[in-house]
DNA sequence: CGAGCGATTGATCGCCATCAAAGTGGGTGG
DNA sequence: CCACCCACTTTGATGGCGATCAATCGCTCG
């Protein structure tokens, strides 16, 4: 077999990319960069992008890489001996990928819709954050808020009721989705019913009828599989407990 | 009223400390400092009791101090507006609270036996971790230990059944209880049932009776309400899943 | 048009919560 | 020293929420 162009008969591997312009700048890790830092970090990444469903780690495997998403949504998930799956968190465009002090990864992460990330050989991102201090104070701060949502996360799934984590998840996705002034709250849920039973520690069919309940309701609306508009904010805040 | 000596009058002031012969000196955030750094920071701090049941912080609280636990057991917990309890964690000595860039608690602390910590004023804490940066390194990998915990527990909440969290729960006790070479494995449950069964995520009956169903299997023994012993490890990993 | 996958809706089951009562053990005061 | 109390734990009886089993729907793609 022939050693060719890596990157074109890789298709992971897509051509070097430009830190500006990236739909990230101000939310990702890289943002306490200065304009001279950014241009060094930028050299040693590349860029990848994964189909729906299409795994990028698994859970266990070494930890090579680290990675920021630019694009797109990834499903984060635990699995026990017999199968039974915790989806652990999704990602979205801004999340880094990669806090962890062992050398295994954490979780499976999958792509839910198409994915694009910036991904660093750790060993490199490790250097360059032992030359650039700032960047750990940034590193401990997404830890920190991960820790954050996790015990969230633990509160729902130890003491809340199906109907109770169905509103906490759907107004969560409200805060991470797109929305426009002077129109309804929306959310857009990327994942399937299977990802949202699996992170609210319910079966799909909990999750539709819980679904069905707040539409009869009146307190949302379905726009498609993968839309949603709160007609009723206050009353779903109320359902949510908290 | 007299003003008079703070240290005498505030029973949760103690007297200044050594942190030579500290019992954590091996585990706690400050092993990576060095003897002189030490004595700057021992200085910044000072010691602090607290008698069981007795509240460290409250939940949404300002965040004026940090700690690490150097004798005792806490209980970390969040609670739901109309009284359900979820315990997030236990602290144990060596533990360092104080893991988040908010402003606020992000937990209720309370000791579960009689606690002592060292306490430092957050804004002295930042101030030291800013002109040290080693110190950084070691939160961060705090954060991220936590973060693995905090992981694992949501597959426990989310997936496992009654029998499967106890078992996990009890082995994980097990690693942070005293052994002794030669003896049967020990967990020592300085904690309520309830506290157990708000970490879990049942009720205190289910603990009980999951409880007995073990001792009847033959793969723990109690010795008083507050210490078991693993008589047979591999079968209680078994019923653990993972 | 049919295959196939995901979502929805319906019927029944079972685990764990709830309600209830008895047992245990440590601390206090007589 | 013992009787009593109170909090915690254990054990028993019943019920409900969400899981499971099953059937249908609806959309996408070949």
């Amino acid at each position: 077999m022939h050693i060719r162009n890596l990157a074109a008969a890789d298709p992971q591997l897509a051509d070097d990319h430009s830190c500006f312009g990236c739909p990230v700048r101000d939310l990702a890790i890289c943002n306490s960069l200065t304009q001279i830092e950014l241009a060094v970090f930028r050299d040693s990444g590349s860029k990848r992008r994964l189909q729906p469903g299409e795994p990028l780690c698994w859970e266990g495997d070494e930890a090579a890489y680290v990675y920021t998403v630019t694009r797109g949504t990834l499903r984060l998930s635990k699995l026990l001996s017999d199968g039974r799956r915790q989806v652990t968190g999704f990602a979205f465009p801004g999340d880094f990928l990669g806090v962890t002090m062992e050398d295994e990864h954490p979780f499976t992460a999958e792509a839910v819709s198409e994915v694009e990330l910036c991904q660093y050989r750790r060993s490199r991102f490790d250097a360059f954050v032992d030359s650039h201090p700032h960047i750990e104070r940034r590193l401990y701060s997404a830890a920190a808020s991960e820790l954050a949502a996790a015990r969230d996360q633990l509160v729902l799934l130890g003491r809340k009721t199906a109907a109770e984590r169905l509103a906490s998840f759907l107004l969560q996705m409200t805060r991470r989705s797109e929305q426009s002034p002077g129109k309804p709250l929306r959310a857009t849920l990327p994942m399937t019913r299977t990802d949202i039973a699996d992170y609210l520690g319910l079966r799909i069919e909990t999750v539709s009828r819980e679904l069905g309940m707040l539409k009869t309701s009146g307190l949302v609306r379905m726009v498609g599989v993968h839309e949603l508009w709160v007609l009723d904010r206050e009353g779903l805040e109320l359902r949510g407990a908290d």
